[in-house]
DNA sequence: GCCGCTGGTTTCGCTATGCGAAACTGCGTT
DNA sequence: AACGCAGTTTCGCATAGCGAAACCAGCGGC
């Protein structure tokens, strides 16, 4: 699997929490078949994967119809490492603000390889909405754009080439977003999606990089086309949120 | 270095997991070689668990002191946990209410080896607190006596073995406070813990076992020893969780 | 009931893996 | 400079752990 005998790398660790990994919020209980065919192992390696991992508390077994759940000890592991994102705490207030004033929802996400980890939420009304803990493709969303066109160059290819071989077939109109992306980055300094995610939904979302060897974070808006026109978003909300951004950074290096 | 020779168990993705369980919301940056202290693993070992987990996102590197901390894809697999745990959303309003009515602190907790990590939690003053995201000790909490006391015979015994070894030094006090947490538990259905864990905390809880396969989570309530004397806990906040209990069970098993 | 299926676990032998003693590097101190 | 300390790399060896194939256990279908 790994391209380069790399001798440093640790392989039955890394399929251990490739297994992990196959577990999202929408997927709850896994067989052991299922983990197998997505993560590409032996279904006897699965099956001892597996068994460790829910000695360890990492996974839950359900018998009846034998399956896996992730476990409490993924969820202590989470909260230890949520603790760490302080800018969290820093950006609760002003994200609801924002929320508010916008009547749109407002996020605060993280990078994850090829996906954007919700960590926080507010809403004003009450319709649909990314929740809190949603996890969405870097490509089609306005909050992945902008963490891209917020990367050094290096790591900006690296992780446009991952996206590349994930899905080769959408690559070509991907490609010609992130170019888009780029040009309003350079001009506005924030990023749109209008209806790539989700037919009827806009979002507009700018990077925040803590400087602090960290990587960036992202804020975003999103809503339902109909309320969030291009104009909107161009004119009022992504001027919001660089506003946001900025108050961000004070209130972090004072 | 297992004690058995369990062919099922794979011993690299179990010490890459301790290397992980290192961390804690207090601990955020540890060094390679305080990594080696905490699992007992020999130094190049460590180095190469730790490689591998930076590469995987699991950690994150911080040059100038050379040191980790979890990394994003640790927050990302937290949030998919969590969003197994449906009793929170279940118990949130409840918690919320008997916060005000008790102007106590309530949390919801879960079982995590020797620890209770606790998963939500209300306050009614903003007075001192366990935050949500807390890890507290089985031992010397009403969280984790009433998980204890929920446990089948057989867990019980193995996880009150844990805490043995684990301290020995204070397991005779351990001891007969379980002990005594076991009449509470017979007699009332809750647990208390008066100035165990922080001399000047007092507190009570209960268990909640959803008898779905899954553990038992807990809900309690503490506060300051002065606000929250033996008397009230048993008179009225005992039986307050002992109703909270029940709702959660109707509000499941409607 | 019998039989074939599908999904999971166990066996077993071979080899790649990943462990650890020791050597090496790079940095901060006296 | 020389030392000490923390981390990484080298290298040879034992064994861990992988996977083909065999085994088992439920579940329909006939």
């Amino acid at each position: 699997m790994a391209s380069p005998p790399d001798r440093k790398f640790v392989g039955a660790l890394g399929r251990g929490l490739d297994v992990l990994r196959c577990f999202g919020p929408r997927d709850r209980w896994l067989a052991n078949q299922e983990i197998a065919a997505r993560t590409g192992l032996a279904r006897p390696t699965v099956s001892r994967l597996v068994y460790t991992l829910t000695q360890l508390g990492f996974l839950r077994h359900a018998h009846a119809p034998p399956k896996y759940a992730l476990g409490n000890a993924a969820v202590s592991l989470g909260y230890s490492a949520l603790s760490q994102i302080d800018i969290r705490r820093s950006a609760r207030p002003l994200l609801h603000a924002l929320s508010q004033q916008t009547h749109a929802s407002a996020h605060l996400a993280i990078n994850d390889g090829v996906h954007m980890q919700v960590v926080d939420t507010y809403w004003h009304s009450a319709v649909f909405v990314i929740d809190i803990g949603s996890r969405v493709p870097v490509a089609t969303t306005s909050l992945g754009r902008a963490y891209v066109c917020a990367l050094p160059e290096e790591e900006r290819k690296s992780i446009l080439e991952q996206i590349r071989v994930r899905r080769p077939a959408d690559w070509p109109l991907a490609r010609r977003r992130f170019e888009q992306a780029f040009r309003d980055y350079e001009q506005y300094g924030f990023c749109l999606a209008l209806g790539d995610w989700r037919r009827d939904v806009n979002a507009v979302a700018a990077p925040f990089d803590p400087r602090d060897g960290t990587k960036p974070v992202v804020v975003g808006c999103s809503g339902a086309s109909f309320q969030l026109g291009p104009e909107l978003l161009k004119r009022d909300i992504g001027p919001r949120l660089l506003a946001l951004v900025g108050n961000l950074r004070s209130a972090l290096h004072p």
